[in-house]
DNA sequence: AAACAATGTCAACATTGTTGACGTATTATT
DNA sequence: AATAATACGTCAACAATGTTGACATTGTTT
């Protein structure tokens, strides 16, 4: 059995789409607007805090930018001392990206602002309905980038494992 | 009971939202190019379709933008006869916005493409989890934000019963 | 008449995206 | 060793979309 694909419907799940995804980003633009920053810089911050020593090719590929459209926000990262790079160990021409003690600080209070307005939207929901919902929105994403998604999700899970627990 | 609000699974919660929202706004870009159009010109056409004779304040809520932005896509699909304006019966200072026959063909060809998207990631997801997943993208609203949402979806129902079916 | 409301408009500017061209290390290939 | 390819950085110009501030128009309310 399959869910109901009436036009109505399909309307409303396009508009909460939208209307989630606005109220669910405009949360942290206080903090950031207080440093100059803007949902670039934020973008950067979150997925360099979540894996560190990412390479600006990889970081091109998640966020689907140009390289100088990363690098401008980047620079300033660097600049301000929010990130810095590593030369590759093996292969030279590589920049590892990771956050400063600065930088980890801000990403950890914009992460902590999302967590609570995640937290507070979600309370009440089954961990059934929860998976429901994770599963829905992987689902959205086109077939070739889930699998990039969910190998990021077990590294990140394996590079937590024991720090944490 | 509740869902499961460990960090790794909150990041992950967040990067599926980025994520999902970037690969599903991305299907129309390339029928909006055609037109000289963005992603700015969609929202106005999707919406005005969804709400025909909404008023400009409405929409301005709606998007969360300035009415000097707004205005600028608003002006060109007016000018270019996507978008035409009514003046209030009541109260004249109100302009309704509604799609001309052009319009309302774009509009609708865009909606196609993401309903052809939606359809296929979400095809195989029973009635009762495509619900869980809407159910959590309206909790993903601002509380205030909720009510009007589902106010227009009532409208719209109203106004499409009996034509569709 | 005066105040207010809904809309439109002009101008200046900020952020974030684009393309094109070029430079610099570093690594891989022939 | 020479050449090509890779990973990254940078300069410049430009486009889309957002912002604020100021002001005009028209219509409604008091």
């Amino acid at each position: 059995m399959e869910f109901d694909k009436d036009e109505q419907g399909l309307y409303e799940f396009i508009e909460l789409l939208f209307f989630a995804y606005r109220d669910f980003t405009a949360g942290p633009d206080g903090e950031l607007m207080a440093f100059g920053f803007g949902r670039a810089h934020h973008r950067v911050l979150h997925f360099v805090s979540r894996n560190p020593g990412l390479m600006v090719a990889e970081l091109l590929d998640i966020l689907r930018v140009s390289k100088q459209s990363l690098n401008r926000v980047l620079k300033q990262l660097i600049e301000e001392k929010f990130v810095f790079q590593e030369q590759g160990a093996g292969d030279r021409r590589r920049r590892h990206l990771f956050l400063t003690a600065k930088g980890q600080e801000l990403a950890d209070r914009l992460g902590a602002i999302q967590f609570e307005q995640i937290s507070g939207s979600l309370k009440g929901f089954s961990p059934e309905a929860y998976q429901n919902i994770c599963d829905g929105l992987l689902s959205l994403i086109a077939d070739d980038d889930q699998k990039e998604v969910l190998g990021r999700f077990d590294e990140a899970r394996k590079r937590n494992r024991g720090s944490d627990e």
